[in-house]
DNA sequence: CTGTTAGCGCCTTCAT
DNA sequence: ATGAAGGCGCTAACAG
């Protein structure tokens, strides 16, 4: 049942329908009432994708994400279907499951069904990145410079919170650290372990860095490397990985922080009831994704001012760092 | 830049240029290419829309939930997305925020621009609910029976699971229930609060109601009315609560199990971690969002037998619960 | 194998 | 205040 079918049950024509469904300009009480009637004996429900075409707009956006799994992406997915609820867009999500080429085929496709794009901790490298969001453009960029500052990017200050926590723990008395490192291509990843060499040569410190990745299992199994090494302290790629070692540690009866410094970054919840309760660097995830929709919209309404909106993370000191006993 | 600009530019109609992009039917090798070319020299890129409108369908689907904060929703909406895109669909999601008219508006707005709705743990009530999944249709539902019997849906056996808790429990020796309880709404509250009301009447024990809520706040305040109740075992509305409570029980200084043994429901990954670990009723939440999407399609293709689909939790004893000391 | 024609369902000037 | 007409961009018969 179409506008049309409305228009000839209640003999008048389709703009009026048009008129009235849209509560548009000034149409006789009498006939908006009667068009109403119609519309509701015959059960219209406009066609959303037939207006898009009209208007030329979906009032929809898509946002991708490496993997849904992680809470903070979940989060960050959750401010930013709410703020976009809020102006009266839809979100559209898309999980790339960490594959680079699904994130860069995913993102042009979808880009098709809505007015914008908004990539989440993207894993394409610097160059095709840059064409990507060119591509799609209006984007903005969660987790990640914009790189050619021609896109709204909202990150997260990854040096100077991994700087934090090696202060915290430099003073609790470490000197030898480790750092399992998350997914190669994470640009976030990247920014640590560079954090880390700096400091390594500044000053009276030694880190190793693990291959580990992005799961829970990942760091659950680090400890198979780990247990090698002689650091007393260990960043990790992000609390999942933190929690799986913890999880290991527990297991195999090491005590920490007695004999091992556990840290995370970014204070997912669960952080808080791990045993022992996870030291990490904590940021608002559902306010990032408040800002992104923010920045988005600028770049849609043509006000934007493009510059990176960086968030200063907290660290949140907890049991599972301490001295040496 | 459209199809006609391709197609004057290329000198053949659109016609032919549609049929070289969606490479239907056999085309002139020779036109062919150089169709694609004058489609890369000027970046053309086909309308979305326009295609649905053409074809009648949007390849998308929504799917709605009460909170996206929760992490077995996030599964879920995970299990869908991965499972549809391997379909070819994508999906819209929202959040309605815990607010019955949102849920309900939403559904209805959205439907206009995808092909078909699942909703996750709707907190609509039976007629309503009803109305609405025959207005959405086709749809699914999932953590909830589709009450109708005219739409899929998948669930959970949470009386079941409440069973098989409480048997665990009386194992341990315990005989004094509280039960805090989740939204008044929720299908899934209901469900266990007339489990234990039934099991309190057929065996020897007690249980103690206490409205609580769903989020981990709602567990850490929780005690203020629970500290009062005789109970020597607590269930919980799901995972989240109970790790509220655990969190809160750790600075009063509760000691758990000896004083209080605490279960929870939905076996979320954080449960594992908590200290102590979390007993809880478990079940596999991406699966339920894969079987939830086949469940769809059928519904969509017309194969669909209309049997819920009902998944058995299972029983993870962790160290939350045990006997009095 | 390719072009022509006619919609998909709605919105929006422009007249009346 | 209402209607007529054209167009949004694409696809799908039907001819040729």
């Amino acid at each position: 049942v179409t506008i049309t079918d409305v228009a000839a049950a209640a003999g008048v024509s389709r703009a009026t329908v048009s008129r009235v469904v849209n509560n548009l300009q000034t149409v006789d009480p009498a006939i908006a009432e009667k068009v109403q009637r119609v519309i509701a004996e015959l059960d219209y429900k406009p066609s959303g994708t037939a207006r898009s075409l009209s208007l030329g707009i979906t009032q929809t956006v898509a946002m991708i994400v490496p993997n849904l799994g992680n809470p903070v992406f979940q989060q960050v997915l959750r401010g930013v279907t709410i703020a976009a609820a809020r102006d009266g867009f839809r979100v559209l999500v898309a999980d790339s499951q960490e594959d680079i080429e699904n994130e860069e085929s995913i993102a042009r496709d979808v880009r098709r069904y809505c007015d914008a794009v908004i990539l989440c901790s993207p894993r394409l490298d610097g160059d095709r990145l840059v064409d990507l969001l060119h591509a799609v453009s209006p984007a903005a960029v969660i987790n990640r410079s914009s790189q050619s500052g021609t896109v709204p990017a909202v990150t997260v200050d990854y040096a100077g919170g991994v700087r934090e926590l090696v202060d915290h723990l430099l003073g609790l008395g470490h000197r030898r650290f480790a750092y399992l490192a998350g997914p190669p291509r994470s640009a976030s990843n990247v920014q640590r372990i560079e954090t880390l060499q700096r400091l390594a040569a500044e000053r009276d410190l030694t880190v190793e860095f693990i291959p580990c990745g992005h799961t829970m299992d990942d760091g659950f199994r680090a400890w198979d490397d780990l247990q090698t090494r002689a650091a007393t302290a260990v960043l990790t790629f992000n609390d999942i990985v933190a929690l799986g070692l913890l999880g290991r540690l527990a297991e195999e009866g090491v005590p920490v922080p007695e004999r091992l410094s556990v840290a995370g970054f970014d204070g997912i919840q669960a952080s808080r009831f791990s045993s022992p309760p996870l030291t990490t660097m904590a940021f608002d995830h559902v306010a990032m994704g408040e800002s992104a929709w923010a920045a988005l919209r600028e770049e849609m309404t043509g006000t934007s001012r493009h510059g990176d909106l960086i968030i200063p993370p907290v660290l949140v000191p907890r049991r599972s760092t301490g001295s040496m006993s």
